[in-house]
DNA sequence: AAACATATTAGACAAGTGTATAATATAAGA
DNA sequence: TCTTATATTATACACTTGTCTAATATGTTT
């Protein structure tokens, strides 16, 4: 019931080039494209994130020839709000006004933002 | 400029029962008392987290005797709020109302929590 | 089938974090 | 001052994370 389990920084960027793009499976020499060039990671690296990724069971792949090819398992939303959810718990006492009022407590948001707060809120009613 | 550096769990853990008390300095046996029991450490384990926290600046020391004693020097809502800051941009894309969206879209607050946000919206205009 | 080119795997290593044991200081009592 | 009790320091060690080099496998070209 409790293993949200953050992942490390790096395989979070890689989890997130898989869950931005749109087709399934894809090769890591996509993923390189994708990531491991802006990171400036070499092959390797990419290859091992990959690999804890699927220990930890966020991803699963196979191999066609010579290349490996993966494929999503964990849900984004449903990591994001994991994370989010112990953060604010660990952080702020689990409560987003808290949250807000530490970060914009005095400073003030620029009423555009305030605004579109209203309308979220409004709508939740 | 982007030194906020999140420190480790169990640093922070210490930090938090720093904060909280009211005096200063306050020595290992205090803390041991206070963090330390319940985590289930031994005071070399406690001590080596101070020692840390000291080479990050978050605090500062003085032996008396053969105590030594511990002075807060990091600013707790300044840390939070820099985590926090931080969190929401990886994660959110820096937006609050993003992340409500993401823990709260369907699902709904209840409307005493609703009511909460709503009240320190207003006061924020 | 040999030689190449290239992708993947195995393994390694440093830094950071959690944790502790053994050694050393130092206050207090005899 | 010698001994004892106890706090601190010095170290060490296992795991995790970020990274890579060297070795291996496999498809492609002669």
């Amino acid at each position: 019931m409790d293993n949200i389990r953050k992942l490390p920084e790096a395989e979070f960027d890689v989890m997130v080039t898989l869950w931005d793009c749109k087709v399934s499976p894809v090769n890591t020499a996509y993923l390189m494209e994708n990531v491991g060039k802006q990171k400036g990671w070499k092959a390797p690296t990419l290859i091992s994130f990959l690999s804890r990724l699927e220990e930890r069971g966020f991803i699963h792949s196979e191999k066609k020839g010579k290349e490996r090819y993966y494929y999503v398992d964990a849900h984004r939303e449903e990591y994001i709000r994991g994370i989010t959810v112990d953060f604010l718990k660990r952080y702020h006492a689990g409560s987003f006004v808290k949250m807000m009022d530490l970060v914009y407590g005095k400073n003030s948001l620029s009423s555009r933002e305030l605004d579109e707060m209203l309308r979220w809120l409004q709508e939740q009613y």
